[in-house]
DNA sequence: TTGAAAGCGCTAACAG
DNA sequence: CTGTTAGCGCTTTCAA
């Protein structure tokens, strides 16, 4: 039967010391002879002793957690399986630490997700917290200012501001790839199915997709705005493919989209890649298991976890160097893509 | 400029009370006029304060927080979304109480589960833990009775044991619905591939679809047991699909297998639902995204995650009524199953 | 190199 | 009804 929990008393009595050089032996703190140390060793672990959260939090000012709050779409389609490799980024760099993740569900109502940042703050649970899903006009940033915690973005920041933020290099790169690609191909009558246009990131990879459009003299075929839902994926093919000159080739926001505007397509009788291709943006397992297998952006979504955390780490004096290598997003050619029909 | 974070000291000082009447005031305790009570409430709101959960904890032995441990698989494919909705059902129970979830993911190796389950107790990091998944031999429920932390598992133990547990009402009904449906369908070969015979459900659902058939006078074509992944899912169908009798419908143990299966089937020219129907597991939104849709036991994921922090609140004495109504698994008739061949 | 002692912010007796 | 006070388990001066 588990007795009482041990504390540091317990452990300083058994090794014979006092329970400040306990304390100093655990933290590494200077000032303590090897034998002593050993003894406290020793004593700790016969006891199975480990410091008490609480009271370190309390005495110290540090929680050695982080914090995230994520909102909860109403379909659960969009952000989740993206998020989840996000946190095991995250993970993987906080667990050697000791550090723990302290996550919160939020609904969709703006306000809710406020409070959850002021309950991580104000009770001062975390440390610090990663955000994700830049927004335009974002004003998560103020708040937690205010509030006085660390933050780090995943992702680019709607302006220029003091925000530390990580994103992979060479951002433009996959998307760009992914034009190429299809131009390559044979494609001219190329059309884009964006997220939210709140999402910074959407607005960006709109622009490097036009831009490398142009680069070939070629215009955007249409581009249409969807949210993340899959829904409104299949809405936007409807009309993609009912257009008269209509599109060989269609670029999405993200894998769940693409996957959905695919089954859309051939449940249209459109045949994917034959008479219309498809690429996504991510790479979620997802893409692997359906059929056609989807050609898509790799995102190294756990890179980007592992590095943000890192920055959070780092600012708070727990590592030296913040930076963790992220892979750029390269374009992962499988099945949903192939030659632009012939007929014009 | 955030200033100094306020304390109850600060309150107390607005106020114009003492410290012992803020804190009773916030937890609601009895012997405060009226009067008093607003002047409190209206201080502390005033100075934006919460109580500090760090000293909360160490004072009353209670962190408000539960935690959860997952391990990631390696290809990240089968327990992810499904996980994200466990998840988002507990938050949905804990947030309005003010309770945390702490989250760690862990590697495959054994040992980084038991660490990390040890880190959330000896720190005393939360109040309880909920544990998924439940595994044929599963050491965690000794392992934190040693540890003293209160748990629940979703699912069912693996033997009869005192430990609380949580699990849809009629949780056979199901995959009873799934093979009725395909029998009445014609369907007289129906093989099951399921997930690793280390996972109860995995053995229980098999049990089912067994006596299930068995009341028609049938047996299972085949069963295979294959690991939770696409690939895994990609060689089963393969083998399936060489036998000589071949099955004519096909039930997976989770959805992800399921697409996977559908796809490898459609890639060796067999149509589904055509020449083959698929019934999937869970009802991840993946289902309704692919071509044609999954049919699928539905599963009330949220609703168990909510039942088992629902347990947790009430051991721990925050909540009254540990109940919460779990819906019973139902089949979702989508576009992957349909009548069984003529051929014989 | 070591230990004694003073809190960190809060809750829970116990007195008034 | 309200205030005083003693810690919860730890870290950190400051002396010895």
């Amino acid at each position: 039967m588990a007795s009482r929990k041990p504390t540091i008393a317990d452990v300083a009595a058994l090794a014979g010391v006092s329970v400040a050089a306990v304390s100093k032996v655990v933290n590494g703190k200077a000032g303590i002879s090897a034998p002593t140390r050993d003894r406290v060793l020793t004593a700790a672990s016969k006891l199975r002793w480990t410091p008490s959260a609480a009271a370190v939090a309390l005495r110290s000012a540090k929680t050695r957690a982080i914090g995230m709050v994520a909102r909860r779409s109403p379909d659960l389609l969009s952000a989740d399986p993206h998020f989840t490799l996000l946190i095991s980024g995250i993970e993987g760099e906080l667990s050697p630490l000791g550090y723990g993740l302290l996550l919160h569900i939020v609904g969709e109502e703006p306000s809710a997700e406020e409070v959850a940042y002021r309950r991580l703050a104000d009770e001062r649970r975390v440390d610090g917290v990663v955000l994700t899903e830049s927004r335009v006009g974002d004003t998560r940033f103020e708040l937690l200012r205010t509030l006085d915690v660390r933050t780090v973005l995943i992702g680019t920041p709607w302006r220029a501001d003091p925000v530390p933020s990580v994103q992979a290099t060479g951002p433009a790169r996959g998307v760009r790839a992914a034009v190429e690609h299809l131009v390559a191909h044979g494609h001219r009558r190329i059309a884009y199915v964006s997220g939210p246009e709140d999402r910074v990131h959407t607005l960006h990879r709109r622009r490097v997709f036009e831009d490398a459009l142009a680069a070939h003299d070629l215009a955007p075929s249409h581009s249409v705005v969807s949210d993340f839902t899959a829904a409104g994926a299949v809405d936007a093919i409807g009309k993609l493919l009912a257009e008269h000159r209509r599109p060989t080739a269609v670029l999405f926001a993200n894998d769940s989209m693409a996957v959905a505007g695919m089954s859309a397509a051939r449940r249209l009788g459109v045949d994917v890649p034959g008479e219309l291709s498809v690429v996504g943006h991510d790479d979620l397992p997802l893409g692997e298991l359906v059929y056609p297998q989807l050609t898509t952006v790799r995102q190294d979504l756990i890179g980007l976890g592992r590095a943000a955390a890192r920055v959070l780490l780092a600012s708070l004096g727990e590592v030296e160097d913040a930076s963790v290598d992220v892979r750029p997003p390269e374009l992962v050619v499988r099945e949903s893509t192939g030659p632009a029909p012939d007929r014009t």
